[in-house]
DNA sequence: TTAACAGTTAAACAATTATTTAATCGTTGA
DNA sequence: TCAACGATTAAATAATTGTTTAACTGTTAA
């Protein structure tokens, strides 16, 4: 079997590395999770939801925006299903997902933190 | 000692929670590396560099793009200590930086992959 | 030393994305 | 039912970001 070859052989196999590489599709599920929180005050607001579950209100005045912003956020974080919500009465309670995709996200940005932001 | 109070009090001690949040730079450096991978170009070379060693014309042939695209790429990343390069003659070789940073996000990535993208 | 090759940089353009303001929707209690 | 409140949506604007083209830098070998 032949394989298209690129333009340098640096003789370490990357003809066997491309098969193994994933789908475009998978690519663009992945950088879509990673735009979500590429964002600082969606970063934020899906750190506050991992650790309680808030109104848009509340939310809005714990990071110092504007609900309709706040309310913009939410609305690509639950897309993307990251967080839930349910309305209760007037207000609309959001929280993180209860996902393992979730749980990992946290976890690592727990992580990264510790990592990268010691002491803050 | 008071606390500035939430529009609204239900009651799950979200001040104390206020509390814990990490400081603004905090949520910047982390949305910052997020940011990196939340482009779909980015997190396939960065894939890419997490399993081979590779120099820009073939970097650009596995992922069908322009050298100065990659370039601009590349140059982000190693700019965001994602990846480093070193040159050998007429070619510069890039890398993942073998900090616990990338391992972690490395780790991430295929962890993610997993769960959302399975059997890609 | 100069031609060819690998890579980078810069400027311009295109596209995406975040935030604001204003209008609208849904729910509740007077 | 209607006023008040919480939340969402829409349109407009501002800002950021990715890609292209062209020019340029660095290295090697003829």
């Amino acid at each position: 079997m032949t394989y298209p070859s690129l333009p340098h052989d640096h003789g370490q196999n990357e003809m066997k590395l491309l098969e193994r590489i994933p789908a475009d599709e998978s690519f663009i599920t992945l950088s879509d999770i990673f735009s979500q929180l590429g964002d600082e005050s969606r970063l934020r607001i899906f750190w506050i939801l991992c650790h309680c579950e808030e109104c848009v209100i509340n939310i809005s005045s714990m990071v110092n925006m504007s609900s309709p912003a706040v309310s913009h956020h939410l609305r690509q974080l639950r897309a993307g299903g990251l967080i839930t919500s349910r309305r209760n009465g007037k207000e609309v309670y959001y929280k993180a997902a209860d996902t393992e995709k979730t749980r990992l996200l946290h976890s690592m940005i727990e992580s990264l933190m510790e990592i990268e932001c010691p002491e803050k």
